[in-house]
DNA sequence: TGGATTTACTGAACACTGTTCAGTACATTT
DNA sequence: AAATGTACTGAACAGTGTTCAGTAAATCCA
């Protein structure tokens, strides 16, 4: 029986057919400024189709931020390649802050934005998981070779992400621009910024 | 003409009581939750009179905004006290975090929370300036004495409010889950990153 | 093939939001 | 006492997320 498969088929594209169009929105005007309105507008649908494919705004939310997720995993692979553990750990801590200045929006919805799925991660919490564990391994692969101060991987992780997201949601809010007049200089300086700290750790 | 002096004083005790009662509201059910038709309520005025005070809700936030600011600054005056300046950043450092912990709404709206007041940071940019000015008077007094890695104020605070917020706002988006199983040693565990993180940033 | 059933979709409706503004009632001034 | 100024109201506007009775087409079964 062909029929429901075809229908299965046709359902999938269909929720693709709704991500795609609610992440370019989210990209392009934020989370909060797109509703499911237009996001209906823009597949040419009724508002209440988008409800009989996803529950509710949130679960679009959840959708995106995998994809945006696995792009962030796939930034990781792309820039860190080389062969010494802490270099990596350099071009991992980089690419973060070059990802969160390049795409704000989307760095806005997967760390920043409050929503349900942000809030209650036992049933949302496996997300982003491939992409904390690229973080976890590589740590994992520098404490082994006594080239961190640290002891665990998990105070590891936490201390070197924290700083990396402070950088970038401190410069989304704005925040910055106390200590840093000049926006344009502000890349350089967070990368500098990454290079010192990650310096600072070293065993 | 006395007149014009009592209304001036009932058009402070308004837009105090108005205020007031937006903290209070903020508090407990957040910036989001919180609509103007309730904060009316709450007052019971017309939701149309807080416009006569304040021109939007933005401006409201940008208000509350800047009690909170003072409410830190507090907690830095009152916790750091210590003679030494690396004992005193550690306690600054420690009452930032303590205050994010205790105050998850608080914080929320003074450094996470998008509008318009925590973007365009050109006229609303000097709300917090006497808190942050705190920290960058200590950061100054431990560089002159040569405790710390840096040789400028600005670079050093941008790494320590990075570090910081970072924890905290990982914190409050429910995404230390995944280094931080159990949720009783948050507190504990956020206390030792920040310990050990100065600890790393000492000459 | 023809009638019953399942499925996909619609769009009006509900309860909310921030914000505006004509209208009103009271205080102050002349 | 009449005219002016001020403070406040609450209905209205345009928007939001979400629900659900109604419809039309596709599928199934006899």
């Amino acid at each position: 029986m062909g029929i429901s498969e075809r229908k299965e088929r046709e359902r999938e594209e269909m929720k693709t057919m709704i991500t795609t169009a609610a992440m370019k929105m989210f990209l392009e005007d934020g989370y909060a400024k797109t509703s499911i309105r237009n996001i209906a507008d823009a597949i040419e649908y009724s508002p209440g189709t988008i409800y009989l494919y996803y529950k509710d705004k949130d679960e679009l939310l959840f959708e995106v931020q995998g994809q945006a997720y696995l792009k962030l995993l796939e930034a990781f692979k792309q820039n860190v390649t080389s062969t010494d553990p802490l270099e990596k750990l350099e071009q991992l801590g980089k690419t973060y802050v070059s990802f969160g200045l390049a795409n704000p929006e989307l760095y806005d919805l997967m760390f920043i934005i409050r929503a349900p799925t942000n809030v209650d991660e036992t049933t949302h919490g496996h997300n982003g998981d491939a992409t904390f564990n690229y973080l976890i391994n590589l740590i994992e692969e520098c404490i082994q070779a006594d080239l961190l101060i640290f002891k665990s991987a998990n105070q590891a992780a936490l201390q070197i992400w924290s700083m990396a997201h402070g950088l970038v949601s401190l410069n989304l809010r704005c925040r910055l621009k106390v200590m840093i007049p000049e926006e344009a200089s502000i890349p350089e300086i967070l990368h500098k910024a990454i290079e010192e700290y990650l310096l600072s750790i070293r065993a």
